[in-house]
DNA sequence: GTGCTTGCAAACAGTTTGCAGATAG
DNA sequence: CTATCTGCAAACTGTTTGCAAGCAC
């Protein structure tokens, strides 16, 4: 299993990197090894109820906050919006994010990574992230628009 | 000259969506059309109190709000940090970000427009939006941190 | 004159921080 | 046993909103 793979990962780089393996951490390298959605810390928090009920969203932003420093957790930042978590797949790559539902699908796409490579010549700046963002309507969301339009004509 | 013109075509715009030409409005249009630096809405605030000592964040803000509405201004989210405001060159470009200095470049490179062509083919979705951004460490800032590692390795 | 705009201030959302009690190692 | 961690609550930052007075057209 994939994502059991990646939880190992995280549980072992944690330690390696001097911190504890409390309950609650085991829990969120759990859910942010498996989610492929691209979560909240709120959604995550959420998930981490069911378990551990009295856990806060206060030690959910601590603990994603180590896992960006270990470079583990990719975070989508918004201004308005909740950020984005992506510890499933920490290395760079090109996101998708539908406008109207806020989905968050890794749309497959050649390697990225020369951007980054030619700019650093040309620059002489050390390159140390990258964030590509395509921002678009889903087809699921384009249909109900679509029907909304419908309606809202008649009128 | 450029941004004159830059000025120019969005005051007639503004006017041309109806919008009324307020002498707010007309300094905030100078002073995004004249900025290649991505400035923030504090830093346009900032620039405006020199005309208008009595303008108000909240005014720009909303001044950047249409804009935006409009197309023409870009808009870069962070959470932790300001946003920052790109009215110069609002079509979807590169972004170079110093992590030290958050110093904005535009690096120059080919055309980004067909990664977004090509994901709106193989996934259905409607693209109306891009975010490309590298994160990096200008040449200065280099300089500087190597500087400060000599100092502080020294204890 | 009318209704969009401004300035002010309060509200807001998400994130961060400080601290006392709890707990992993 | 002790330093780290949790949970709680308050603080913080940037942005948004509501409203009365002001001004563009």
């Amino acid at each position: 299993m994939e994502s059991q793979a990646r939880f190992q990962e995280l549980q072992a780089k944690l330690k390696k990197s001097g911190y504890r393996a409390t309950p609650q951490r085991v829990a969120l390298l759990k859910i942010i090894a498996a989610s492929t959605g691209h979560p909240s810390a709120a959604q995550i928090h959420e998930q981490m109820r069911r378990h551990f009920p009295t856990t806060t969203l206060g030690t959910v932003y601590k603990t994603l906050t180590l896992l960006k420093e270990m470079g583990e957790v990719l975070e989508l930042e918004f201004s308005n919006v909740e950020n984005r978590y992506d510890g499933n797949k920490p290395y760079p790559h090109l996101h998708l994010i539908c406008m109207k539902c806020r989905r968050i699908i890794d749309p497959e796409i050649g390697p990225l990574g020369h951007v980054g490579a030619q700019v650093a010549k040309t620059t002489g700046y050390q390159i140390v992230g990258q964030r590509f963002e395509l921002y678009g309507v889903c087809p699921q969301c384009q249909t109900t628009l679509r029907e909304h339009l419908k309606v809202t004509s008649r009128k």
